[in-house]
RNA sequence: GGAGGGGUAGCGAAGCGGCCAAACGCACCGGGCUGUAAACCCGGCGGCUUUAGGCCUUCGGGGGUUCGAAUCCCUCCCCCUCCA
């Protein structure tokens, strides 16, 4: 085999899309060292266990993941338990509550199940932080702090920003960058991967590897997805975002009104077509093959198929969908003329919250009893079943008696 | 230890005795437009109802003043800034 010519090819592979990849040289001696050696490289992912559904946002570092994986080398999965267990005491973030062991596994076995949509299970190890963390002395704490110095810690911009604006920044804010390198130093990482906003810590990683006498990983960072707004990194707690493991045609649905502007990064950071192709395409045709390509990638062909029919069968056609959940009327509803309140009958299906958003739905012009649009409040509609009942653009029930 | 600021709906943020179920922005829902796009426009966004200037439960917790309190007083809990 020619380790040169190999070596190009993964290169590569692996730089392409990065944000960041750095040193280039270093990773060329460790790939070519890994094939002459035939060791895999050992390529490091920190976890954070805080929630238990994985988004788009993740897929586009667990990908790149994957190429690894695809190139022979090993995923090493590095879940946060320990620091998460501690929590975020200064309690300026909600998302930073201490959680127990059990939430972190039950969290855990959801996210493995999502990210092995993605990665290969043969060459992945998941390897939690408390193994080695939990064993540190206080000492062994404060020899791990001296290695870092507190400019270099401000030179991160967040940090750097609040020190100048007399927010407060926590010690122990100090210490979580360097437990994250030292995560490194223990499972031995060659190279690290993360999205953009990481960077800094990943840097941070490199030079505490060196104070302990490693070769210093290699950092790969990806650009940060944009959510379904158009505006602001995919994120669970901003609600902008699309699950990996949501059903699919909800996925074929979000991502068939996400703005036009997206498909470029969609494209590149979530599937193998290139976008110079997608964009000779009619805009929605193009969007059609985004959504397919994203739902097979988690759902498979015949998912990705029958999310298709729906989405053109319910929206382009404007027909029913083939299938919808059925809601057996309760017969209390039913009065002895044969009628029901079209108010119990929204609320009857389950699928709003309260009479009152029931009753909003209806003035709002939003149900449709068997195509005909319902608007009375008041309004009372002979029972014949089965109905169809569609509430909004996208919801439907079929009663039955 | 001292001085001061603050806790309001999913989030951000106004209000500071009645006109407050609480401005505004974001998110979200419905309608219009369309390529179910996005943007944009209109409406909604605590619950119940006999739909009304109706009733009930909300403005960190508890208690009080008042005809009436998110707004004033007391008390408790929590958060933040500055000085030392």
């Amino acid at each position: 085999m020619n380790i040169k010519a190999e070596v190009a090819r993964q290169v590569s592979l692996i730089a392409k899309n990065a944000e960041t990849l750095l040193p280039q040289e270093e990773l060329v001696a460790k790939l070519e060292q890994a094939l002459r050696e035939g060791r895999p490289l050992r390529v490091k992912l920190g976890i954070d266990p805080s929630a238990p559904h994985l988004t788009l946002g993740h897929a586009v570092v667990l990908r790149k993941l994957r190429t690894f994986q695809d190139l022979g080398h090993t995923a090493v999965l590095v879940v946060g338990d320990f620091t998460r267990r501690i929590g975020d005491p200064s309690g300026r973030s909600k998302t930073r509550e201490p959680m127990s062991p059990e939430e972190i596994e039950r969290n855990m076995a959801s996210y493995k199940e999502q990210a092995f949509l993605i990665l290969d299970p043969e060459r992945t190890e998941v390897r939690y932080n408390s193994e080695w963390l939990g064993k540190l002395t206080f000492e062994d704490v404060i020899v791990l702090s001296a290695k870092y110095t507190v400019a270099r810690m401000l030179e991160r911009e967040d940090f750097a920003r609040r020190f100048r604006e007399g927010v407060p920044i926590t010690i122990m804010e100090f210490l979580y960058p360097l437990a994250q390198a030292y995560d490194s130093v223990a499972i031995g990482a060659d190279v690290e991967l993360g999205g953009s906003d990481q960077r800094f810590n990943l840097l941070i990683g490199r030079d505490i590897q060196r104070e302990y006498g490693q070769a210093p990983q290699v950092i790969l960072t990806m650009p940060l997805l944009i959510g379904t707004d158009g505006r602001y990194a995919m994120s669970q707690s901003r609600g902008n975002y699309i699950g990996i493991s949501e059903p699919p045609e909800e996925q074929f649905g979000k991502v068939m009104s996400l703005p036009d502007e997206l498909m470029p990064q969609y494209f590149t950071l979530l599937t193998d077509i290139p976008w110079e192709e997608a964009a000779k395409l009619h805009p929605k045709e193009a969007k059609k093959r985004l959504a397919y390509a994203i739902v097979r990638s988690f759902h498979g062909e015949e998912e990705a198929e029958r999310a298709r029919a729906h989405f053109e069968r319910v929206f382009e056609a404007r027909e029913l969908p083939e299938e919808m959940p059925e809601v057996r009327l309760p017969p209390e509803l039913l009065s002895e003329d044969g009628t029901v309140g079209i108010v119990d009958l929204v609320f009857a299906t389950g699928l709003v919250g309260s009479r009152s958003e029931a009753r909003r739905l209806v003035e709002q012009g939003g149900v449709r009893l068997d195509g005909a649009r319902v608007t009375s409040v008041r309004a009372r509609v002979p029972f014949r079943p089965p109905m169809v009942l569609r509430l909004g653009r996208r919801r439907f029930v079929r009663i039955i008696g």
